[in-house]
DNA sequence: TCCTTATTGATATACTGTGTATCATATAGG
DNA sequence: CCTATATGATACACAGTATATCAATAAGGA
C-alpha cells in the first residue's frame, strides 16, 4: 500500500528522480505509515524505518529525536483537522450535521485513520487528542450542571476514539450515516444537560 | 507506600525473616506495584524491578518471561474480580445496585486500581478487560436491536475504564454514589434499547 | 542430625536497539 | 563554477534484554 500525506509531495514535476536533498523526511513519514499498517509502534525500530525509507540510519536522527516525534509529526495535522470538526459537537448547534461531517471526514481519510486508530499508535493518538481537546475547553463553556467539564470531555473524546476505532476495524464497515447516529447517541447525547437517570 | 496483594503473605508467622525460598516472586510483584506508582511500565527496567525487590537480576527470568507477564500476573486477579461485578450491568437487573457495588469495590481497592488505571498500565489493562468482557458476551445476549453487541461492549468497557481513571486521578475524588450515577448515565444507559436520537 | 533438592546470588556473555560523532560525497542554488 | 547543506556509511559508546553457569544456602524429609 502507498500513502500520500499532508501537503508535501514526494516527487517534483520533472521526469528525473528528485535528488537526495529534502528527500529523507517525507520518505521517513511515508515509511512510518507503511510500517504502522502491519506493526505496533514499539515493534518498529529506527533501523526498520530507515530501511523502509531507503535512507541512512543516522539520517533519521537528523530529522527526529525519536520514533514518537516522527509519529507525532505524522499524526499532528490529521488530529488537528479532526479536532476542528469535533469541538462543534459540544456547542450543540446542529448536532446531526456535525457528527455526519465528522464521520464523512474520517471515512474519506480512512486509510490513514485506520492506521492511527489501530495498531500501536492509538494510545499516543488518544492522549494527544484529549490534550488538544482539553486545551480548547474554555471556549466551549457549555455548562453541564451535574457533570464536571473535564470529565465530560474525557468521556466524550474517549468514546469517540473507541467507536471510530471499532468502525474502521470492521471487515464490512457500517455507513457514515449510521456511525454518525451511533456517535451522537453514545458519545455526545449523554453529556448534554438532560434528564439524569 | 506498601502494598499487600492477593492471598500470598510476604512474611510467615515466625519472628524471623522468611528465607529466600519462594521469597522472590511476591517480592517482584510488590516491586512492580511500587514502581508503577511513579513510573510508566516501559520506563521500568528489569534491573529496577530486581533492585526494588532486593533480588538477583537473573532471578526475574526464573519467574516471568518479561515485564508484561509480571504485570499480567499482578493485574489478572483484580481484573477478574472487577469483571464479575461489571457484567451484571448488561443484564439490566438492578442497575442502581450494580453500579454502586462496582464503584464501592473500586473505591475500597483504590490503592491498586489507581496504579492499574493510571501510569502506563492502562493500555494493557483495557485490552485485557475488553478481551475478558468480549469472551463473556455470549452469556449476556441482551439484544440491542440497533447496536452490534461487540460495539456495545467495546463502548461500554472503554467508557467505564476512562471514567474510573478520571475518578481516581482527581485530587479530591467524588463519592461512590455520584460516580455510580455517572457510570449509569454515561456508560450503561446509552447502550440500552431505548429511544435513538 | 544429615542429605537431597530447589531456590537464589553473582557473574559472564551474546545480542539488539538507541543515539552520537565523523568524514567523504553529491547536489541545489546562487 | 562554488559553497552551503543534506546525505551515506561507518565506528562507537551505552543501555537493556535474555541466557548460561556455578557456588552457596536453606527447606523438608529421611
Amino acid at each position: 500500500m502507498l500513502f500520500l500525506i499532508s501537503g508535501e509531495s514526494l516527487m517534483n514535476s520533472s521526469s528525473t528522480l528528485k535528488p537526495r536533498v529534502t528527500r529523507s523526511k517525507p520518505a521517513l513519514r511515508r515509511a512510518m505509515l507503511e510500517l504502522l499498517d502491519t506493526q505496533t509502534l514499539e515493534q518498529i525500530t529506527v533501523k526498520d524505518l530507515t530501511a523502509q525509507a531507503d535512507v541512512g540510519y543516522a539520517t533519521f536522527f537528523r530529522h527526529y529525536p525519536d520514533k514518537d516525534a516522527l509519529l507525532h509529526d505524522v499524526a499532528a495535522d490529521e488530529i488537528r483537522r479532526l479536532l476542528t470538526m469535533t469541538m462543534p459537537l459540544f456547542h450543540s448547534a446542529d448536532m446531526e450535521a456535525s457528527t455526519r461531517a465528522l464521520c464523512a471526514y474520517v471515512w474519506e481519510h480512512q486509510t490513514i485513520w485506520r492506521i492511527l486508530l489501530g495498531g500501536g499508535a492509538s494510545a499516543t493518538l488518544k492522549e494527544e487528542y484529549l490534550s488538544q481537546a482539553l486545551s480548547l475547553l474554555e471556549d466551549a463553556a457549555q455548562p453541564h450542571p451535574w457533570l464536571p467539564d473535564e470529565l465530560a470531555v474525557t468521556f466524550s473524546v474517549g468514546a469517540l476514539v473507541d467507536i471510530l476505532r471499532w468502525w474502521l476495524s470492521q471487515e464490512k464497515p457500517q455507513n457514515v450515516a449510521y456511525m454518525a447516529k451511533v456517535i451522537r447517541h453514545l458519545a455526545v447525547q449523554p453529556i448534554m444537560n438532560n434528564r439524569v437517570v
